[in-house]
DNA sequence: GATGGCAGTTGACTCAGATCAAACGGGGCG
DNA sequence: CGCCCCGTTTGATCTGAGTCAACTGCCATC
């Protein structure tokens, strides 16, 4: 856990240029409401490993992921952790209704996020319903993957869930860097397992069995589809 | 899969009469804006076992529970399923982005609905921000719920998930009906095991663990706690 | 008050994945 | 270069929950 490095650009930032608009909730905002969104919202990176909030901590502030992934988790109260979601570029974090997180994020190589108080923002929505219903649009879309999510932890076997991981996580850059078979896994092994409900031996012995058929290949950090449709079958199934 | 009995009062209901309203998304609605609702949404009775709607349908309503309970799921191909939650009275069913229901609800008993038509609801949210938080809260409170679901999927034994599942239905029924430590089980054991990712026996087998320890008791169509402190124990480990 | 059916329970056995333990391997550093 | 560290892989063994099968008991129907 190394110390942040606060505050990149002060500032500083364009939200009109940002990377991630088209994918973020500042997609619905006009030309001229940007503008005040600017004023709004800061840049922050954080270092490999540094916590972004935790869970059961006041809510201060929300963010819009610039750059980096996130883990998103929840502990048992003996250590037992499940991943509930990687954060991506673009993922937007923070709205609970308790007023405090019900997740923790931690930065998994380092991330940029851009941070806006709860205050200023809930009054910067309060008068932009097509914000709200942007929102409320991503909150629907994470919800459904939720529920995908739970079939998989429920009743899904070890090797389904790993190649139905692998095909999703690859889903998802292709829509942020386009299409490539050769998918980086910035996460452990243990993040995997954590994320599926797994061991970090049994991700580990998955990944060479999906290696020894010729279904995926092993490469530093990260893996490639050597035969996406057999991967595609062995999450259908 | 008796037939449905369509339209029990039809369009004779009191909105500002109904029980569910200062749960349901309606709480947010004024004295005059509950009135325009009125002549939107219509009742509808299903009979034990009926489905509302199936996945991957398309969306035509948006519906309000009522009365009664469903069960919500998700199938895979080959049919293990997926119990994504239960939907009581004041819950509000219906929200995609896909324009296709992302997961089947049918009635457990008999169900009684406030019906929707899509078209007409998103006219009417379309000039109500309040309405529009209001479905937004709610849809963050389902995520919350359902990342925590996640964690007892994906990490807890067969007895914590039971003991929680208990509690947790529970603490829902006392929101609604008020206090009780008996707990009546309108779903089947099936419906408990497809909803904690476990088998029928094994729900079963814990049951009666519980019950031999002294923790519960067993009564026809439901359960009763003896020991809350200890299954809140075996919950929270 | 027999009969059939279905939900739930119980028992015996199996197995997928967990646990425990050891070995591997690549990158950083003295 | 050699050593250590740590994430990962592999192997051996164990076990919690699944599977398969039989049984119970409660209605519902005749």
């Amino acid at each position: 856990m190394k110390h942040s490095l606060v505050a990149v650009e002060p500032n500083g930032h364009i939200c009109s240029d940002c990377s991630v608009r088209k994918f973020s909730v500042c997609a619905s905002l006009d030309a001229n409401e940007v503008r005040d969104f600017e004023h709004l919202g800061r840049h922050v990176a954080f270092a490999p490993c540094e916590t972004i909030f935790s869970e059961e901590e006041l809510t201060s502030s929300f963010y819009n992921v610039l750059d980096g992934v996130m883990r998103l988790y929840k502990l048992l109260p003996d250590g037992r952790r499940q991943i509930v979601g990687f954060a991506l570029p673009g993922d937007f974090l923070g709205m609970n209704i308790s007023g405090r997180h019900n997740f923790s994020a931690d930065a998994i190589g380092p991330v940029i996020v851009c941070q806006f108080p709860k205050a200023a923002f809930a009054r910067f929505i309060e008068e932009k319903p097509h914000l709200l219903r942007r929102i409320n649009e991503l909150a629907i879309r994470e919800l459904s993957q939720a529920r995908d999510h739970m079939v998989l932890l429920g009743r899904r076997s070890a090797e389904e869930k790993v190649a139905t991981f692998l095909l999703c996580w690859r889903e998802r850059l292709i829509l942020l860097y386009g299409p490539s078979n050769t998918v980086p896994l910035p996460m452990s092994r243990q993040d995997i397992a954590d994320f599926l409900g797994l061991t970090i031996e049994t991700v580990s012995r998955t990944f060479t069995k999906l290696e020894r058929d010729r279904i995926i290949e092993i490469i530093p950090g990260g893996i490639s589809f050597l035969d996406l449709a057999r991967a595609e079958a062995l999450a259908a199934a």
